[in-house]
DNA sequence: TCCAAACCCTTGGATGTCCTAGTATATTGC
DNA sequence: GCAATATACTAGGACATCCAAGGGTTTGGA
């Protein structure tokens, strides 16, 4: 994006909060706003590693999900719910992975609304391929400690159980 | 998006991740996967609060820039750069904002090259009143504890450092 | 049995982000 | 002083996300 700034502008922005008087919600503030700026920067690593694959994130999160189920089909439904988008935005990621022959819309056998999408034979080699580069790119250099691997792990956890995009455990 | 899920799809991913013997890199994976996730929760949060004034994240963050400047005024790229986003993502921003009457854009006066963008009276009553939401219903609410904000604000901040947002501190 | 309600997917529209290219203005170097 | 380089903003295009609305299919209660 550009040269690094001489200050950071999150704790820049938590010294201003606490200067106009919202001392008590200054730190979570910096804190969801480095979140924010967090995943902006791990996106763009992500894509930068999918490009030569002709891949986004969005689209690889589906081939991944589908490399993984049993018969290497879902219904679109699933994969919404899974992926934890709209279902307008996988329509979106199969039309274009579906031009690109990754892979296939098929019709449900007993359920007439329902779509399956399954990996083609190319879908599955690309997403094997695309997952080994993102683990030794992205994942396997993430530059987070073991430790607060664990902490993110634990603690994003419980916030997304509390957000009510699951229950258990 | 919808009912929540009978189990964490993340921990299902970790697990998926380490039967195919990517054991080294799955917890990496989880960590940035869940972050990514959070980030999608808390800006649908945040969007939520501020449709009501006819703003958006994009739009808001700016307005708060401008409400902290010394003088009321920035120049474009100033805002790109400590708001972390590329340039003409500013300028898409800042042509709504003009559109509402709620920023200007200015000449500056001896570089010819650059344009300031000031609040407007509107502008800075809207910033208070979203800002004074925003602490109310989503930072005063973040469901993250004292702890794990002071350790999110360090881990993520090493993190964008080491990533090259700024330097120092 | 049959029709209304629920469910599934797609289309169209609005936003935001980035990239590439183009225009205008400044600054630098010879 | 003038050409070459650097900087600042904008225009157009590709993608992704969401919402609202529409058309087809299933299900369940009257």
């Amino acid at each position: 994006m550009g040269t690094p700034l001489p200050r950071d502008p999150i704790a820049d922005a938590q010294r201003n909060w606490e200067r106009h008087g919202w001392g008590d919600v200054a730190a979570p503030m910096a804190a969801i706003t480095a979140i924010m700026r967090t995943q902006q920067i791990l996106l763009a690593r992500i894509e930068t590693v999918l490009k030569p694959f002709g891949l986004t994130f969005a689209r690889y999160e589906l081939l991944a999900l589908l490399s993984f189920a049993r018969s290497g089909a879902l219904p679109m439904n699933k994969a919404s719910a899974l992926l934890q988008v709209h279902p307008t935005s996988v329509t979106n990621a199969v039309d274009r992975l579906e031009k690109a022959a990754l892979v296939a819309r098929s019709a449900h056998p007993t359920d007439g609304r329902t779509t399956l999408i399954e990996l083609t034979a190319d879908g599955r080699t690309l997403a094997k391929k695309a997952t080994a580069a993102l683990n030794a790119e992205v994942f396997g250099k993430s530059g987070f400690g073991p430790d607060d691997v664990d902490h993110l792990i634990r603690v994003l956890g419980t916030f997304r159980r509390d957000a009510g995009d699951f229950t258990e455990e």
